[in-house]
DNA sequence: GTGGTCTAGACCACT
DNA sequence: GTGGTCTAGACCACG
């Protein structure tokens, strides 16, 4: 994972979203365990409070647990897992479709450049 | 317009996206004068030093142009419009691709839930 | 307020409780402004980034809503408070049922407790 | 008995307020044995230590005694059985006071609240 | 070792 | 002035 750190997006919520991400795509299974907080502040070589909080809002909304001295886990909720992922995929698709359609594209056209853009990756 | 006092998003930058699309899709044409920074203040709700520092940072990337005493105007510049409307609309698709596969969706899957969203919304 | 700096319960859960009680019994209207977070702090005398905590943990559960620049209030949502009044009241209830009659209490020896206690007070 | 790992409150104290209470509602009589520090940690599925953290706070309390290679027991003084009950059970009714009213409401108010609610339970 | 709380203080963003 | 983010580092609680 890379941290940006000169962008106005909050490290803190980087974080969240990089593992969200992994979560919500599969990578971090139920009840597997997350990198400890201060492991996970070395790597990313920020602060162990910076990774704390992004644990702890993750923990707001029940996609992880953490037990004091034992480490942070993901939520054993299969159920929660998904609904994550719905919730995840709309809020992102709606926003795209939102932006596009402001620039006046119609679906379609958003389409094509999908497609377009999506060619030139491969 | 609706600017949202609560998200993370700073307010100036919601008017410059609001503005941005404006020209970029057209409703706004080259030459074509913007409010006043003090009405569209008014408007918005919002402090006239914010709707200031929107215009002025458009200012710097050329969109638009301040003219003392006149008000502030959509450049004349048909191209460098459309160069905005393109930039725009390949940053926009690009994110949205990388956000929707990290996920775990292919591009097929991407498209399939943007016909559903968007006709929902109809 | 006061503050117990001893305690196990912790700072910013002390202020959580403090505003919220303040809220749910309407001693803060709807809209009202709370102290700003470096004020807070220095009548508590504890660090703002406590206060901030609390706020912030607030404005999570939507009772309260703050704008940079401005400062934080109460929700305008008259609903929510209601509820959250509702819920709090709830919550002591059912915590006391069960603790007392762990201790072998029926409801209405517990009833004649509270009228002990609360004389007792008077 | 169920411990909430989730909770902010420590394990051990789940613990100690659980055997507190099995003895002052006199569902562990004095002189009783106590399950072995290892039966408990296996069954509650906790660190051995945690509970031979809560046996010991209980110990300094005059409220068990451990005897090497026999066990923890119960006190033989039924009056420090009696004093701890009624001990508690102020305590409880106190906070619990304490709390309701700061939401605004009155003893008999309370007192109702308590009615609904343990109904509700039946 | 793990996470939780708190402080002091810096710097930024916004009104 | 307001709130937001981040760091460094201390001390505590838990397993």
């Amino acid at each position: 994972m890379v941290i940006q750190y000169d962008t106005s997006r909050p490290i803190y919520r980087q974080i969240i979203e990089y593992i969200m991400m992994r979560i919500a795509s599969g990578h971090l299974g139920p009840g597997e365990k997350l990198p400890s907080q201060r492991r996970l502040a070395r790597e990313l070589d920020v602060n162990p409070n910076t990774v704390q909080r992004a644990y702890r809002e993750m923990e707001n909304q029940d996609l992880v647990e953490t037990r004091r001295g034992l480490g942070t886990f993901v939520t054993e909720s299969d159920t929660k897992i998904k609904e994550k992922r719905r919730e995840l995929s709309q809020e992102i698709v709606a926003e795209f479709l939102q932006q596009i359609k402001s620039l006046g594209y119609s679906t379609e056209e958003a389409i094509e450049l999908l497609e377009e853009c999506s060619e030139e990756v491969q």
